[in-house]
DNA sequence: GTATATACCCAACAAATTTAGGTATCCTTC
DNA sequence: GAAGGATACCTAAATTTGTTGGGTATATAC
């Protein structure tokens, strides 16, 4: 994760995102996912592909998501999808990330409301 | 930072939160940080000694912080405190954390329509 | 025929943090 | 007075994560 305008900021969510984005959309290929990240938060931050392609095959080895590859308009596009086991750890993974949120967000003394 | 049950979350964000406790506290030793940030976190996280230290080190170099060293009851304390230039600096990574925290919870919380 | 968008990827490097220690003092308990 | 815990500083090696800087290929618009 990078923030477009300061530079790299909280790192070690982008899988966190990742499978929540998958968990939501059911069906992603990565192209799509740095562009949905980019329009979801208004261009402040940017999954670059060079960090996410190694992420998803992480996942993917890890057993957390499934593949299929299609070819729409003469291009490759691989889909990923969370896999059973994907679902129950995409569930852990957004619960302790949303914990660790509102730590930080406590000794910033911030309150922060969305949702 | 790390999440005291769950392992490693949220990284990248140690020196903000460092400079933000400066900020409130004008005056800290490091061994006191760890403590602090157990308190106010309900010991949900934890900044450890050998990642705190090197960040100290980091952002005195920086000229962000000084320090001035105390002997209290026979132990030796460094404390830290904000330079001027580490005053603004506090204010401006404090808002991009913000910023970017309020991004990841969009992330973590919105859905997408279809289009 | 050149630029832009789509769509996948890797390798070299850097940064931040974890793991796993070390040193020393003070205080309490056995 | 030995042992263990809390206080208080620290470092080095390894890992994780992400950036920088590329590469390949197809489709579309100018």
């Amino acid at each position: 994760m990078k923030n477009t305008e300061t530079g790299p900021v909280v790192k070690g969510s982008l899988a966190t995102i990742v499978l929540k984005l998958l968990e939501q959309n059911d069906r992603m290929y990565g192209y799509e996912i740095t562009k949905v990240v980019r329009e979801m938060t208004d261009n402040k931050m940017a999954i670059t592909e060079a960090a996410l392609y190694p992420a998803l095959h992480k996942l993917l080895e890890e057993g957390l998501l499934e593949t299929t590859t299609e070819t729409v308009d003469g291009r490759r596009r691989k889909y990923y999808t969370l896999s059973k086991k994907g679902k129950t750890e995409t569930a852990d993974r957004v619960n302790a990330l949303q914990e660790a949120l509102i730590s930080v967000q406590i000794l910033l003394n911030t309150k922060l409301s969305h949702g």
